[in-house]
Order: structure tokens, then sequence, then C-alpha cells
DNA sequence: GACCAGGCACATC
DNA sequence: GATGTGCATGGT
């Protein structure tokens, strides 16, 4: 398993390069796009970051203090806009009520026990828990995503029943835990996701293989 | 116009 | 505990 896996990334950062995840200016930032880009392709999340960035409200503090309804409709483009509100305004409770508001501070903390601070805000699951622990906190922990799932039950290194915490493993327990492999890793599954994935039509290369009914 | 995107919580059985 | 459903915009 160890070997494979290790295959699969050296292949993938020679044909991609680096990818210097994540795509944002600072560590907020991160944390903001993890919770919008649930369900969301990121060019939507894009527009709603820029937005906040235009009313110079993308701080910790701002965002505390905006009132719901305005984060909601600056967010708008990254759909969702009131759940996604709401999560970010959850997510911001907790940031001061444990640390101040003060991000420095939260990353001082402990892998287990961030990680369960985090699935313990309302909105906030294991892939965004993990990617702002991965991206923001540059803590060693894989991140799993739809691409991932993907991926690995095309190339036979997991089965269809598997949740999260199972795909997590098999990173977890393969490789080195260093924040920068996994930082990559994940990057290029979804770069290779996105780049050749077609949503099962018989042309993706990324889906696993559908068995034909009369072969 | 249908289908999908870097999920998650909640209702119902 | 499994399965279904709401949340919503913008691109293909």
């Amino acid at each position: 398993m160890k070997s494979k896996l290790n295959s699969i990334y050296l292949r993938l950062h020679t044909f991609f390069g680096p990818q210097y995840w994540w795509p944002a200016e600072d560590t907020f930032e991160v944390m903001v796009g993890a919770i919008l880009t649930q369900n969301t392709s990121w060019s939507n999340v894009e527009k709603a970051i820029s937005n906040l960035k235009d009313k110079k409200a993308l701080s910790p503090i701002r965002l505390f203090k905006m009132p719901v309804e305005e984060l909601a409709r600056l967010i708008r483009p990254a759909g969702y806009y009131n759940i996604k509100a709401r999560r970010l305004k959850n997510f911001l409770k907790f940031l001061f009520a444990s640390y101040q508001g003060n991000i420095r501070k939260m990353s001082l903390g402990g892998i287990r026990e961030l990680r369960a601070q985090l699935l313990s805000v309302n909105g906030i699951g294991p892939e965004t828990a993990d990617s702002i622990m991965l991206y923001a906190l540059n803590k060693p922990v894989f991140v799993v995503d739809a691409y991932t799932k993907r991926i690995l039950l095309r190339h036979g290194l997991a089965k269809e029943d598997y949740d999260y915490a199972q795909l997590q493993d098999i990173f977890m327990r393969g490789l080195t835990p260093k924040v920068k492999l996994f930082n990559e890793y994940h990057a290029l599954l979804v770069k290779l996701g996105k780049e050749f994935c077609h949503k099962n039509k018989p042309r993706c290369l990324i889906c696993p293989l559908r068995r034909k009914k009369n072969a």
C-alpha cells in the first residue's frame, strides 16, 4: 500500500508540478474558504471572498461583529449563503470563546484537541475541519474529499462503503505524516479530479469503472 | 434546461 | 444506524 501511495504521488507531482496550496493570502482566509467551499466550486468561493475583501471585512473581528444578514449577502455567490453565514458565525464564536479571536493562539493546540474542537462547531464536518487543520494550522492531517474517494476506488485502494475515517486512514497509515506531503498530495488529487473527472461518463478517467451488463 | 461542485446537519424510519 | 432531503449560486 505504502509504495503504491508513494508512486501515485510521484506521478502526480511529476505530471502537474507542485500546487502550493491553499489558494489564499493568509491563514484566516483559508479558514473562511474551507467553510465556503463546502459542496461548491472554487470559482464561486473566490467571488464571495472577493466581496469580503472589498468590504475590508476579511478578519476575525470584522466578521465576528458583522450582522449575519450582511455576511450572508456578501457571500451570496458561494451558494447556500444563509447556512454558510451561520456556519461562519458559529466558527467565529468558537474562535473568540476559546482563543480570543487569536489564530496564532489556536495554532498552538494539539492535533486531537483542535480537531475535536473544530468538529464540535455546528457546520464544520470532517473535511472542513481537516482542511483547516492542514492548510491553516499546518497540522499533519490528511484531507479527504469526493475526488479522493473516486480516485482511491478507481485504483482499487478503497471500497465503495468506506467512510471518511477509513479513507483518511489509508493515507495516514500509508504515508509519513509530513505537512508538506499531505498538503501537496491532496491538492494534486483535487487537481487531477478537476482536470480529468467527467462524472461517471464513459470518457471519465477518474470514476470507478462500471461493469457492462452484458459483458 | 439538466447536471454538478474541494459538505453538513437534520428528519424520518 | 442507514437513508433521504434541504441548502443555492454559477459554470458547462
